[in-house]
DNA sequence: CGATCTGTTGATATCCTTCAATTTTGGTGG
DNA sequence: CCACCAAAATTGAAGGATATCAACAGATCG
């Protein structure tokens, strides 16, 4: 399901293609969100802790990250955004960010309308399925981000993100075999995992020694990508590139039937 | 916003209240998704990683948590499930769960059918706006305890995590006076936080003797509860118990305005 | 009322941090 | 295109927070 047509296709429809086939339809309302880009340098912040939400959005190219500025001055980087990442669907609900986004690198963002949400829900039930396979997704990511920092050593912490962030760039159709860029500093890196950048980079040479990754000028390559899962005891199983299950998607066609029978009524 | 008429309630109901005045209608709507109730002794599985996730469902009594196993036969526990929490709404999209449940004191849960969630988005947006609010509560959770674990050390970690348990009994009408019932081992303390159970009781011997808390007998009381959000570093901003902004109140009140329009009709 | 968890305490080991110095890289203006 | 400056990467040495091991005391539950 990774890879192949999906290339060719906008970040976020092949994101969204992990989970469900989607049709020519469903693809043109999906890029039809991203038609609105606006462009961000390197290090501007998107959101702020503390003040209202901005619009939902898409990363349609570049990096970005949520974290968290601790009173001590250091931070905590709590998730990375792709390309395809929708990010706070909802937030309109809230009334402050309870943390921060901030580009990595050069990024291009899309915003997405209140009302253009919730059209999709009320009128495109598989594309809502769809986005809320996303936030799913989104929130394992969280959830094995704890079980890293919680129970693995620095050497599994950090091939446990190398090994995500490559298999995400698979299912955005953003890498090319095994190798993507990556703008993170090693400070960064250690920002995300808890770990002293002067560690990081301790890890990343003993990766390097035992030909596990090469990594320069921002490109990071896995020559050993077994090896690095064995290190960081990865399962892709999380992330939910598998598919829908049969009856789901059942029940999906089931409700696009019972829409498009509402609508031929008045 | 805390506590008072919900105490009352059910604790969804009174969960859900911190979000947005909710009608005497919304009210028994969310408490007819409590009317199944079955009951689980402690240490038994709701669900179990790699298995197709059970029925959505609210926890109505007792406490449950999620939790990871390492391939080494320990475990990281990722979130604590009270009651008024809702679990895996949209789990019928996901094929296979990536983590397990587990009840820590014996635990009552009432399944929620899959129509009645589509039910409550089609036709309740305030509802639906209320169980979006608490998914998103429930990723900042996530995100807080990545920050926990990332960048806190065993007393910020330990203070933090009770300083939660705490605000979100307040927050669904289970505590007393910032005293609560805590089911947990030091051990199942350790697992969630990334700690072993040796060095959680040494933090807590060292709270107990400086007068910030006691916990005898699965009680738990803070005595000082400034003292302990302070070496926690603890805000409650990011359970956003503070109530809707305006402008959401106003289209969700568009949004029941279109929907009743929308019923006339035929 | 004995068996088994849970909590407590001390001693030793380890992984990672911090600090500090140096090299390399990358970007920018002349 | 080169010189220069700041940011990032690299390396070594020393210290600290927490893990691990082990033994015992106390609590809880059939």
């Amino acid at each position: 399901m990774v890879g192949d047509i999906q290339a060719a296709r906008s970040p976020l429809v092949a994101k969204l293609s992990n989970f469900m086939e989607l049709s020519v339809a469903d693809a043109s309302v999906l890029d039809a969100l991203c038609a609105n880009e606006e462009s961000f340098g390197a290090k501007v912040n998107l959101s702020i802790e503390g003040e209202s939400p901005r619009t939902a959005f898409v990363i349609t190219h570049g990096m970005a990250c949520r974290y968290r500025l601790m009173p001590e001055g250091n931070r905590q980087l709590l998730s990375f955004l792709i390309p395809g990442d929708l990010c706070d669907l909802q937030g309109y609900l809230l009334s402050a960010m309870d943390h921060s986004i901030i580009t990595i690198s050069p990024t291009r963002i899309a915003a997405i309308p209140r009302e253009a949400v919730t059209d999709l829900i009320n009128r495109h039930p598989r594309i809502a399925a769809a986005l809320w396979w996303s936030a799913m997704q989104e929130e394992a990511m969280l959830r094995e981000r704890i079980v890293s920092l919680g129970r693995r050593g620095a050497r599994g912490r950090v091939a446990h993100i190398l090994c995500e962030l490559v298999w995400r760039q698979m299912a955005n159709g953003t890498s090319e075999d095994h190798a993507i860029r990556l703008p993170l500093t090693q400070a960064d890196l250690g920002d995300a995992l808890g770990l002293s950048a002067v560690h990081v980079n301790r890890v990343l040479q003993y990766f390097r020694q035992n030909d596990i990754i090469t990594l320069e000028h921002r490109l990071l390559t896995l020559l050993d990508m077994p090896k690095l899962q064995d290190i960081a005891g990865f399962t892709r199983d999380y992330l939910h590139l598998g598919g829908t299950p049969i009856d789901a998607a059942r029940y999906l066609t089931l409700l696009e039937g019972n829409l498009a029978l509402q609508r031929e009524k008045p």
